[in-house]
DNA sequence: AAATCTCTCTAAACCGGTTTGAACGTTCTG
DNA sequence: CAGAACGTTCAAACCGGTTTAGAGAGATTT
């Protein structure tokens, strides 16, 4: 391997002037850069990065600590989040850090993150009502960005989309079509966009005068199977009239929602109606599904990227105030909703 | 942030001595070292990793460098892998990088990483059959370890299950099940594992006296959408006669094939089987699926725990011929797979 | 009591870059 | 032609740890 000063010595040059040639600085003769530039390509000279950062005080690198409990990263919504974050960053020049850390040792390994100047900063994904990650870093003055957001006047760099918005819009296409029941299935309760998402949904529905029993709301894990479980024990009936109309965080548990009514016999889009939530996920496309979902799309690998983009703007001082971005999701209508059915099956509807 | 020197002089040490204090060396008296771990901790000293890195050496991360076309990281047989992987890292106290790069700069890349200096090791996923990435690993002599394998004698560390024996295994169990016309929905064809799988299926059904016309063997992204486009294309019978079974790489082309089915009106089951390798992704179960499917199941993500172990001692020196594992897959017949049907429905059978 | 051995600790070199302050030769200005 | 200004280069300090060689104190041996 060779190092700077070994390649400074073959041309007869200073160290000094060798690592301003290869950085781009201007005070370098034309000449001497062609030739340290040409050097360095022969000789196959590759700066030790580890000497840079340590000399910079810079990392290149930015940070991603998940619980390996709650195992986000076989969550398909989190991955390709992941993959536009990656990708966004490496356009960059930029590494991404990945870590597991248990529950209990999260904020430790947050603290040796920033406080071993191993990283430049910090991306926060999945954030909970009252996060103590977003705190220490805060308390710390640490760089970082938050896929998401825990309240509207926060005063961190976020990237999210409007939830409240788009299950709003959602659930008030139910009620336009004539549903009086419907069930939310949400994800874990103590995720910041659960908790936004379950508000719109019940201030939709009381603006409207209607009221949706505790047992419709369900926080579970955002899985195919879970919305399979959800579902089934709502239309089974047992305990109270079922619902007509599923409004779900996510796609896959649409398909369970699919599956159920199947195996109650239930035609999806006339006795029953779904929305979901759908990142675009690229492997599980709604419009696909049979029937073609109707959803509030926004892709969450957008997010990725533009966290990549924010991240660099954060790290190079950008006030974090003027890092807030907010979209909204669309509302795509397809042939999963429906006119509630005017005979309720259970004498809800009358 | 306190440095180490600062650290040292607060307790009128050296820094020699604080440094071997803080990391366990011997030749600390008893006494001096609970002064100095007591100090450390008060004035939360964090040793500052890149300088740490280039005294040692040693980086404590190892990289993964991925296509971004290609862009394995939205493909959930991946990222489970991946979390796998980092877990396993994690307990050994050891960060993953991950960096995304074009096709035609992979190589670029992963010069850089390696004679950077900036990771220990490299893990290499998904292999093509004549990897370039790995030869120029080997040629670098840097440590590295691969989840799958290009070949029968490798000289590098790997961990993969047995494809071969796999898809030999669900082939044979399709001919006895009377199956003549078996399709195979295979990943893009460039990938190893594509190829060994390929292989054993030809092998098995040529064995058997079978002859599989070309038009039944596709290679493509493993994905339902695909799933589902070539399935219709066979099942059709537009260039000839559809197939009675089809054997899928992944589960998420299955499903594609059950959508297929459904919209074919055959059950599958009886007018048509299915068997798929089951990876054991988290959020789809082909147990669950309707009906439920027939695999040959090997959990990816135990490769990825595997091969982090791996990587630590192919790190620390191991031989590489010592770190080779293969595992073989299970097969598990379920409910997708059935008899052939005895009517074939296409004057195929007689 | 001198010599040897341990035990514990220190000074200084080192890892491989970047960056500051000064010096050099050349050209411009007065 | 002296002096200033400029463009280019260099020596040395620096980033913050680890590690080698060696020193000093006390215990043990002779």
């Amino acid at each position: 391997m060779t190092t700077l000063r070994e390649l400074a010595q073959h041309l007869g040059l200073s160290p000094a002037t060798v690592s301003r040639a290869l950085n781009g600085f201007p005070e370098v003769g034309e000449k001497t850069r062609i030739r340290v530039l040409e050097a360095s390509e022969r000789l196959r000279y590759k700066a030790n990065s580890n000497a840079k950062r340590l000399a910079t005080g810079k990392s290149g690198m930015v940070g991603m600590i998940f619980r390996s409990s709650r195992n986000l990263l076989v969550d398909p919504h989190f991955v390709d989040f992941l993959a536009g974050l990656s990708t966004g960053l490496a356009d960059r020049e930029i590494d991404l850090v990945i870590h597991a850390a248990p529950q209990h040792e999260l904020l430790a390994h947050y603290e040796r993150f920033v406080s071993s100047g191993s990283v430049d900063g910090m991306i926060v994904s999945a954030p909970e009502l009252n996060d103590r990650r977003i705190a220490t870093l805060i308390e710390r003055g640490f760089p970082f960005v938050v896929h998401g957001r825990t309240g509207d006047n926060v005063g961190y760099a976020y990237f999210d989309i409007d939830n409240g918005a788009a299950f709003k819009a959602a659930t008030s296409l139910l009620i336009d079509l004539g549903h009086r029941c419907i069930a939310l299935l949400n994800g874990e309760a103590d995720l910041a966009f659960v908790q936004q998402r379950e508000e719109a949904f019940r201030q939709a529905t009381t603006d409207r005068g209607i009221h949706i029993p505790e047992r419709f709301i369900s926080h579970d894990v955002m899985s195919e199977e879970q919305g399979f479980a959800h579902a089934t024990e709502m239309l089974s009936g047992r305990r109270g009239p079922a619902p007509t109309a599923f409004l779900c965080s996510s796609t896959l548990q649409a398909l369970g929602v699919i599956r159920a009514a199947a195996t109650a016999e239930l035609t999806v889009g006339t006795d029953l109606s779904i929305i979901a939530h759908d990142d675009v996920l690229p492997h599980l496309r709604p419009e696909h599904f049979n029937p073609a979902l109707t959803v509030t799309r926004s892709p969450i690998r957008m997010a990725g990227v533009a966290l990549a983009e924010m991240m660099v703007a954060r790290i190079s001082g950008v006030d974090p105030l003027k890092l807030q971005r907010m979209v909204t999701a669309d509302l795509i209508v397809r042939a999963s909703t429906g006119a509630a059915p005017t005979t309720g099956r259970d004498g809800w509807l009358h």
